[in-house]
DNA sequence: TGTACATCAGTGAACGCGCGTTCACTGATGTAC
DNA sequence: TGTACATCAGTGAACGCGCGTTCACTGATGTAC
């Protein structure tokens, strides 16, 4: 604790201590999540990777279980973080706001593809032993329920469960990234993410909209 | 190929010779599969599993990978004859075909979830090297599209590029049961898969309709 | 300011494990004569 | 109908590998006096 604000400080941080080691290694996990896929999520490879012993990493995090976890919570933050910035260049906007969700989801995923894979993988089988979790990917679904509660109450989307709404909109963005991801498009795969995208959301929200007059 | 006709006979199979092990791998990887998850399929465990010795799937599968796109193969092949036989069921209409499909689909997921995970995962890199698994993907694809193609003929579906619709519909599918498969849902998925599916569709019924008058 | 000390982050070697794959083999099978 | 033979599906032992995890240790660090 009072180590990591010592240790933190500009430059040297060579030394028996590394001073930040476990933001290291969670660095050095992504790093090896974008470059060489799940499979290589490995704690002898982080560990490799930060430069440091393969026991090193124990001190940080239980077992592989705790470190994946930690993984898919920084993905969860990261994605909740794009998410927002994507929605504040629409303040006035309820629907242009859910769209920007929408986009945004879809464009963390395939930018993203290995850590978009860990968070909604099964290889954190009980999420409710890390709780920080749960409260990351709570997080990011909130921002959806609250976007359309606003599109609700501006009359851009029809009255109705709010849970079951937002769930149509999660299922067809998550749908739609999970297909890219898993490069099942091939040839519609040409037309480029953005555009995809574009094109679901939109049947989205005829689909959420109020009926015509 | 006389082998098999000769030992698939009635009765009598145990011997030095197995009669038909490819048949028998493959039905022991789909008990492994949803019994102990996709990670307990390795060949080993098969060949355990089919009661043979671990060098045995050698004579039917050139390696792991092999097998597991034969694995996904006879996934795509079981959902799409589920797929159809749903479908069967509404033959002189073509929305409720398109929903039966829908809800077929999420149920094969949410039947067979560790099958569906590898049917979409990326365990398989290339899937070109398994033409046969490429075809029974796109078979499933197939009664999506006409479907939807069907749909449009009769007024149910607005007009619009095709493989764009279809690709909404895939994708709000897709997405639930992807969300189901891997327990993202918690509080929701008490409502049940059924309720879910018939949910999302619906939204996805009214954004793909023509306008209203 | 200087020194002794407790703490604990990181080391390096070792463990046991199950995996994919190879290899020379064995013996059941169907067929040619 | 009987026999010799070629085929090839399945055997069993072995390989090398990288993994997760444990363990006694070492030495850098901050702190109490």
């Amino acid at each position: 604790m009072t180590r990591r604000a010592a240790g933190s400080g500009a430059g040297k941080r060579r030394g028996y201590h590394h001073g930040d080691l476990r933001r290291a290694l969670l660095a050095a996990a992504l790093r090896l999540l974008e470059t060489e896929g799940p499979r290589a999520l490995t704690l002898r490879a982080v560990a490799r990777r930060a430069g440091v012993s393969q026991a090193a990493p124990y001190r940080h995090f239980a077992d592989k279980q705790a470190l994946l976890a930690a993984v898919a919570e920084e993905g969860f933050r990261a994605m909740t973080e794009a998410m927002r910035r994507a929605t504040t260049e629409h303040p006035d906007n309820p629907l242009g706001r859910l769209h920007a969700l929408g986009l945004a989801y879809v464009g963390f995923a395939s930018g993203h593809p290995s850590h978009f894979r860990v968070m909604f993988g099964r290889e954190i089988a009980d999420r409710s032993a890390y709780p920080s979790l749960g409260a990351a990917a709570q997080e990011a679904f909130a921002l959806l329920l609250e976007a359309i509660a606003d599109c609700q109450r501006a009359g851009f989307v029809r009255p109705g469960d709010l849970e079951e709404l937002a769930l149509s909109a999660w299922s067809i963005v998550h749908g739609l990234s999970a297909l890219l991801v898993d490069s099942q498009l091939h040839g519609l795969q040409e037309k480029g993410q953005e555009h995809l995208a574009q094109t679901v959301t939109q049947i989205l929200f005829l689909g959420l909209g109020p009926r015509q007059p």
